[in-house]
DNA sequence: GACGATAACTGCACTGAGTGCAGAATTGCA
DNA sequence: TGCAATTCTGCACTCAGTGCAGTTATCGTC
């Protein structure tokens, strides 16, 4: 048993290497093709694996679209455990949706994009992302309740967990239904918006 | 076409018999071997239908668990379209919430039950009730944004709409998590502690 | 009550996701 | 170098879902 953060013994570089071509074929294939056009077997075979191999990297299809895992709830996690003495829960979250949105899209902007317009198109993967988002609601709000326990138990931390994402989210899915692309500047606006809107009996500082 | 409310024509009646059938079938079979176990052929077979109707019926396997279609989110607007003169958005979707909660599973309260236990343990039947979850959300949110024009564009209601829903179903999806039963005392206050966390700044009438 | 039009039902053949298994290949470690 | 553990891969299989074409049942009309 390693104790160190990377990826160390031979096996474990090239799985990450196969994983990471894996992801590669699939978004080349995807821009090209298509969702629904393009098969396991062609995404296998692009990134030079059997077809059966696929699947022990990632367990749907769909998954290829979300390979950093909880990588973001993980960052949410952090945030909680690294807060100031003076930050109450919505000033947490709020810290934690900044840094989220921040780091997440920088150098996967490809892939990320895709994501967004499958998760617009194509059921499986919009109900994927969503069960995803749930799990990761769920999770925050333990860690938050675990922060606070002598404000919040965990099902009104759930609740405020609940509360604020979900406002972010619906507030999102609605400015893109009305066939808005990425408008950096307004896109900032509506979280502000959305996060006023849940979060306004909870803030105990001063909005930045 | 007719004009009057119920199902006239014999194509209609035998087809929604047959539905009725099939939703029956569903149950049946669904609580004696559970939901990955039954086919959709299975289902046909007991409902007396060809295997390849069942898709003409429900367009996958996982919609027979949602027969109603969106009874639901139809409450909801409802609720909406017949407010009273001095409620605000927030009243209005509590008394929306009030409605749902109180009619919809009466005589269903099988495949209810069903439902719920598959959500938890079926990730294909999740995703879908996310789906419809959200999608529910959206019309909500625009229906109440156009009952109040002059409070509240669609971003914003769409963002008081996915924190009120969000709250609710966090705070539920936690309570069950922590291995609880339906006791309906507790599901009450629940509710009740998941609407003060996302609707308190918004409410002009005093709490029921 | 018969008749053409229309809608629904059904079997068949097919695609594609995902699984279980067993053998081959590769890597870790002594 | 050699043995153990892990990984890769093909094969055969199940099941959801689709397209098509032929049959059957219902509708509205005469």
């Amino acid at each position: 048993m390693r104790l160190s953060f990377g990826t160390v013994t031979l096996r474990e570089r090239k799985r990450e290497r196969t994983r990471r071509a894996v992801v590669d074929a699939a978004v080349e294939l995807f821009e090209r093709d298509g969702y629904e056009q393009t098969t396991v077997a062609d995404i296998a075979a692009a990134a030079e694996i059997g077809t059966r191999t696929f699947f022990s990297y990632f367990p749907t299809k769909e998954d290829v679209l979300f390979p950093e895992g909880d990588a973001r709830i993980a960052a949410a996690v952090h945030a909680i455990a690294t807060r100031e003495p003076d930050e109450g829960p919505a000033d947490v979250l709020l810290r934690a949706l900044r840094i989220v949105g921040a780091d997440s899209d920088d150098l996967t902007s490809r892939l990320a994009a895709l994501r967004l317009r499958f998760i617009m198109e194509v059921p499986s993967v919009r109900g994927r992302a969503l069960q995803l988002q749930a799990d990761g609601q769920l999770q925050i709000a333990t860690h938050l309740a675990a922060a606070f326990p002598d404000r919040l138990d965990p099902v009104t931390a759930a609740a405020l967990t609940g509360a604020f994402i979900g406002a972010v989210t619906a507030a999102l899915q609605m400015l893109v239904k009305d066939g808005h692309p990425g408008d950096p500047a307004e896109l900032q606006q509506v979280v502000q918006r959305a996060t006023d809107v849940a979060l306004a009996p909870w803030s105990t500082r001063p909005r930045s």
